[in-house]
Order: structure tokens, then sequence, then C-alpha cells
DNA sequence: AAGCGTTATGTTTTTACGCACATATCGGTT
DNA sequence: AACCGATATGTGCGTAAAAACATAACGCTT
């Protein structure tokens, strides 16, 4: 059976993301940011990950806190290990949220997207 | 009664397209733009429409025919009022279906903006 | 107090992109 | 054949975004 999405090379993409007061703060880049800063306890080692720059990671960092009421980052510099970063409760439910809200887009997507077809 | 979304001005916003080969062909600009093709009969009247270079609309036109089968817009120069542009019954399906499409998406979106309140 | 690894911040360089401007082309009308 | 309004296409400039580079600050450990 023929799939005609994969076929054609035609895909319908999409992006969700959080602003306020016409800035964005939280997308796909903070998300994945958030889950890298969980697993290696350091904002320069999430930011690797991601082949970010560790500016551009910080200043997602600044913009993700500032737009919180509470903190969803704590950074510490200094001490034993140089310092660190960890991700508060906030910003686990908040990265669960958006990859729910990821996931039913792309159901949606999924159900809808043999309307591509009328472009062959 | 308060509506969060509302009072703290944090929104979730989307965006749509359609891409082949790493080349976005299709999304909100398109889409508006066809419409206002089909409203003035003229590219460049369109373009001026949406304050839009009448270059880049011209481009976008040649990325939707280049990866639709069947072109989206015709494009006729020279003649009694100098040329002028229209687009073709496959633009009109391919609009109404991203209007589809996106309204689904708001809807979707909406339902689920609870979970914004983390964020207070 | 010296060392270490990380956070914090400024400066410079490069790249990308939009935008204005200029000009050519076409074909029906007069 | 001259005119007109729209399509067609190139070029240079200014600005903004991104990347690269440089350096400071911090606090625990030894």
């Amino acid at each position: 059976m023929k799939i005609d999405g994969a076929l054609m090379g035609k895909e319908i993409k999409f992006k969700i993301w959080i602003e306020e007061e016409e800035e964005k703060f939280y997308g796909p880049g903070p998300n994945q940011l958030l889950k890298e800063i969980q697993n290696e306890g350091s904002l320069s080692k999430a930011a690797g990950k991601m082949n970010l720059s560790y500016k551009k990671a910080w200043e997602m960092v600044q913009r993700l806190n500032h737009h919180s009421e509470k903190p969803l980052v704590i950074l510490k510099k200094g001490g034993q290990h140089g310092g660190g970063a960890e991700v508060t409760p906030h910003a686990l439910k908040i990265i669960e949220d958006y990859d729910i809200l990821q996931k039913k887009m792309k159901e949606l997507v999924e159900q809808q997207h043999e309307f591509l077809k009328v472009l062959n």
C-alpha cells in the first residue's frame, strides 16, 4: 500500500509555543533544554547536548524564570563542582503538559493529512 | 469570573505549514496570499494588501507552483490590463483544507489552555 | 590561597535577511 | 508604434540575528 505523505516527501509540520507580551518564552527549544538540564544537572552540559551556545541557553533560562511566577530552573555558581543547574517541580509539570499537547496536535495532523493529496 | 489566559497575558500560539525537502512552501502567509489574489485578480495588489513586497509575493507563488503537480496560481503578463493573476480550483481546495485544520488546532489549544496555570 | 568547573556577561565578527531601488518584459489598446 | 499596467528579475545597502571569542565571578576543595 502506498502512503502518499511519505512518497511525495511533503510533510505537514507544526509548532506550539507560549508567549507573553509579544515575547516567546516556551517552545520546542526550552522544552528540550529543561529535559537536558534535568539529565545533566548542568546548564553548560545541557546546552552542549543541544548544540546550543551556553549564552543562548542561559538567556532561555532567564526568559523562562522571568515569565513564571515561581522559578523553573535554579542555577548555582561556585562550590564543589563549580556550580550546577536543576529544574523545579513546576518545570516538570510544564514539560509534561507541553508534551501532551504536542502529542494531541500530532494525532490531529496525522488524521487530517490526506488533504495533501490535492497537491498531486 | 476571571479568565486566566487573558489576565496573565500569556498565550498559547501555534503555526502549521507544509514543507518538502526542507523547504516550507505553504503556511499562513501563502494561505492569505492566495485569498488576496482571488479577491484582487492581481499579484501586485494582493501583495500590497498584505504589506508584502511584490518580489516576496512572487517568490511565494513560484514555490507554491513548484511544489504542486498542478499550478495553484496562473500569472499572465501583458494584455489589456497589463496582466493579472488568478488561483486555480486546486488552490481553493487547499485554502479550505488549511483553514479547517487551523480551526481544529485552535479548538484543541483552547480546550487545553488551562495548563498555563502552572506558570502562576 | 590556589585550583577547578560552572555560572555570568561583555565584545567582536560573521551571516542572513529584508527592503528599497532600478530595469526589463510582455501584449492588448488606442 | 506608442502607451499602459502588471509581471519578471537583478543589485546593493542597512539592520538584525546568530555565532565566535574573551573574560569575570563564584564558592567549595585541597
